[in-house]
DNA sequence: GCGACAG
DNA sequence: ATCTTGTCGC
């Protein structure tokens, strides 16, 4: 109907955001988030979707709940599903979440005793152009504490790539170190964190729903192996791991 | 025209 | 997201 279909489109989700942004509680509301070694803190999430090369609509989307502090997982679904919404950048949650909140669902109905206390989500939280990325969009859709983990810089809101930045970066000493990422009105909205000793490359921590910058960052550090906290490189591999099984590659 | 652009 | 192996270093 109209001549510029996806100007309105991005019309309305950006009133959707602005909406729903409204319930992002910014602070911790858990119990165990108040603990210095999260005692009482048993499972955490982790989602992420995985596509076959040449294909952007269907996709593999993944759940794993893991053990914590072990970091043993517990639970997993793969799904394969059809994206219908496209992929733009500021965007993304339009384009994921109604298929995690449905893994969510299936895990409620079916295992509701494995439900994760925090689910670590494969994109931003706040640290948004509207301060409402995908780990905020699916937090107060399921009510459940997120937190966002993106392995790259979105400069949005005055954090750009500069000097100074590439410096902080390289001040981070050890796993654990991080600094702030401050928009260009003062809030904070988010911080990058050395998650491990062995990367230098930092990964960017922000509020996703229920739980506080500082906590999510500490949260984030303590469930890295690697660089990529376990639960959601847990979910990437073995959604990957799904796809090559059920769609290998088609040559000699 | 050029650069940016979470996944 | 995906295209992609080996390789340098601890």
């Amino acid at each position: 109907m109209s001549a510029h279909p996806t100007e309105e489109l991005v019309q309305q989700w950006e009133s959707e955001q602005a909406r729903l942004r409204q319930q992002v509680v910014e602070e911790d509301t858990e119990y165990w988030q108040k603990s210095p070694d999260f005692s009482g803190l048993e499972r955490v999430g982790g989602v992420d979707l995985s596509f076959i090369k040449g294909d952007d609509i269907n996709a593999c989307a993944q759940l794993v709940v893991l053990s914590y502090p072990d970091l043993e997982v517990l639970y997993e679904d793969s799904q394969m599903v059809t994206l219908t919404a496209p992929y733009i950048a500021g965007f993304l949650a339009f384009r994921e979440t109604p298929f995690l909140l449905e893994a969510l669902q299936r895990l409620e109905r079916n295992r509701p005793e494995l439900l994760p206390q925090v689910v670590f989500v494969d994109g931003n939280g706040l640290f948004h152009y509207r301060e409402f990325g995908l780990a905020c969009h699916l937090g107060v859709l399921s009510g459940l504490p997120c937190v966002g983990v993106a392995k790259n810089l979105l400069q949005v809101q005055g954090v750009y790539k500069s000097e100074e930045h590439q410096s902080q970066i390289a001040a981070l000493q050890k796993g654990g170190d991080s600094f702030l990422l401050t928009a260009a009105s003062g809030k904070v909205l988010g911080k990058a964190l050395r998650s491990s000793d062995k990367s230098s490359k930092p990964v960017y921590v922000s509020v996703g729903h229920k739980i506080s910058v500082d906590t999510a960052v500490r949260l984030t550090h303590s469930c890295c192996r690697y660089r990529v906290p376990e639960p959601i490189r847990q979910a990437d591999c073995r959604s990957r791991e799904y796809l090559r099984i059920h769609f290998p590659t088609a040559d000699t």
